[in-house]
Formats: structure tokens, sequence, C-alpha cells
DNA sequence: ATGGCGTCGGTTCGACGA
């Protein structure tokens, strides 16, 4: 048994068109690196019964999903030699499943939660996110995005209240710092860097979550994002806005946070990169 | 330089993403 768990977040920009990407990136990191014992998804574009459920579950990973036609769509993926002897199926692996942000009346699917029973320590909190993009600040969509930021935080608090070991991962559609933006001076008050969302990131950290990739030393210039328009990979113009925060419990023991831009470099990608971050065991 | 790309649904283009 390993000492640490890999947990991960991908925006596969439509699963359909990505499964054998998923497929071949997890089998990757189980034969060159380590295994990534969950693996949340945002961006399905698919319904439930279209959830590739089969092909996950013959490579060893058992899903949980909250799809949605066309549009949104997050799923959760374990590994499932990665879970303790008490997880059989669906239903004792993914733990008091929440979808939705509850009391928020949305049929954007953007929001799934649970508690996983990793073998060898505490169930992890889960929660795969995909945040609204917002436009741009004149937007009646951006104005979707702050009400929907300020449910999520107070969700959140109540979560965290309940479960100390918490991770919210997925594409925040925010890039916390100019140091996540490829040319600041490019995107002053812009979607996705404005004061507002800067703040309602802020008012996540203050929650008691830490932004698992700041915890370590890290490349400048490193990003989750490019735009397919224009080369954005091959001239590095990109964004970090896909993030792993973790609450106080599993930020003490998180020893490693990457962006694995491999993914990216392969034929028809998401215009999203894999972010991962590894948890040493309670 | 903000367009230009990719995906979807449903038709041959518009909406949306970021």
């Amino acid at each position: 048994m390993t000492e640490s768990v890999r947990i991960a977040a991908w925006n596969v920009n439509s699963l359909k068109v990505r499964l054998p990407q998923v497929l071949k990136w997890l089998q990757d990191q189980e034969k060159v690196k380590k295994p990534i014992d969950a693996l949340c998804l945002q961006e399905l574009k698919l319904t439930d019964d279209k959830y590739p459920h089969q092909e996950l579950e013959d490579a060893g990973y058992v899903s949980l999903a909250a799809g949605q036609k066309t549009y949104n769509g997050v799923a959760i993926i374990v590994r499932k030699a990665s879970l303790a002897p008490i997880a059989s199926d669906a239903s004792t692996t993914f733990l008091k499943p929440i979808r939705n942000i509850p009391g928020n009346v949305d049929e954007q699917q953007r929001i799934l939660a649970a508690s996983i029973p990793f073998a060898g320590m505490q169930p992890i909190r889960l929660v795969s996110a995909y945040f609204p993009n917002g436009q741009s600040p004149e937007s009646d969509k951006f104005a979707y995005k702050l009400a929907w930021l300020q449910a999520l935080e107070s969700w959140l608090k109540d979560e965290l209240s309940q479960n100390n070991q918490l991770a919210l991962l997925g594409d925040f559609n925010i890039a916390p710092t100019d140091a996540d933006v490829y040319d600041p001076s490019k995107w002053v008050g812009q979607n996705l860097v404005s004061p507002e969302e800067r703040k309602a990131f802020q008012q996540l950290l203050e929650l008691g979550l830490t932004d698992s990739f700041r915890m370590f030393e890290q490349a400048p210039k490193s990003y989750s994002w490019w735009d397919y328009r224009m080369m954005g990979f091959r001239r590095n113009a990109g964004m970090r806005i896909d993030h792993i925060l973790l609450s106080e419990a599993l930020k003490d023991r998180c020893m490693a946070s990457l962006i694995d831009k491999e993914p990216r470099t392969w034929e028809q990608p998401s215009d999203h990169t894999p972010v991962i971050a590894e948890i040493k065991k309670a």
C-alpha cells in the first residue's frame, strides 16, 4: 500500500471526444509515475446515460457523474485498487454524494461532492467543480458567476464544518493573481481576472482553504489553460485557472502540487490540462 | 492583434467557452 494519494482535476472539454485521452493519461500515470487515485472531471458535455462507466470500470476505475446535455457536467473517478475494503461499488465508494449546491436551484451541472474511503486513511471529501465562465464583466453570465460564487462559499463553509479533510478541485475560471496570467496588462479588469472574481477566490481561501500549487516552488509562467486560437499553447499564452484547494488538515499533508502539461501536447487536446496534488496518508 | 479554434446541436451556422 502506498503512503500517499494523488488527486487530480481535468477539464476535458467533452468526455465523448476525450475519453481515449483520459484512459491513456490514467494508464500512463499508473505505469510511469504514481497512479491517480481520484480524478475530478469537468465539462463532460454529456448526459448520465451516455457516461462511459464500462470503459472506465474496465480500466480499473469507478465513477460518479452529474451530467448534462451539451454543456457543463462534472464527475469523480476513483481508482478501485486505492479504496478501503469496505468499498465495493459506486454506492460504497461515493459516500454522502451531493449534486449541485444545495438550495441553489440551478439546472447547470457544476458541482459534485462525495467522501471517498481510500485505504489507510480517513475518507477525503472531494468537490469536483466547474465554475461559471462569466463571459465578460458586463454580461448577465458574469452576474450569474458572482451569485454562484457566493452560493458556493456559503455552502462550502457548511461542508468544511462537517468535513475537515476536504479538497475543492476543478476549473475555477479565475486566475487568482497576475502571476497566473501570461500577459496581465492585456487582461486588466477582464473576465477571469476581475477584482470581483479575485475577491471571491480570496474568500474561499479565507474559509481555511489553501491553493496547493502555490505551496511549492513552481516554474514561472505555469498555466493550466491555453486558448486553441493564436497558437496559444506554442506561445505559452495561457492562464492558471484550474486549481486544487485544500483544507487545513489536507494542506498539512500535501507533499506536491503540479500541472501536467503533457496531455496538452497530444493530438486533438482539451484546451485545459490536468492538475495534481499529492497527499500523505494520515 | 481579441479574430483567427473546438464542440455541440442541428443543419451547412450560431452559441459558447475563456
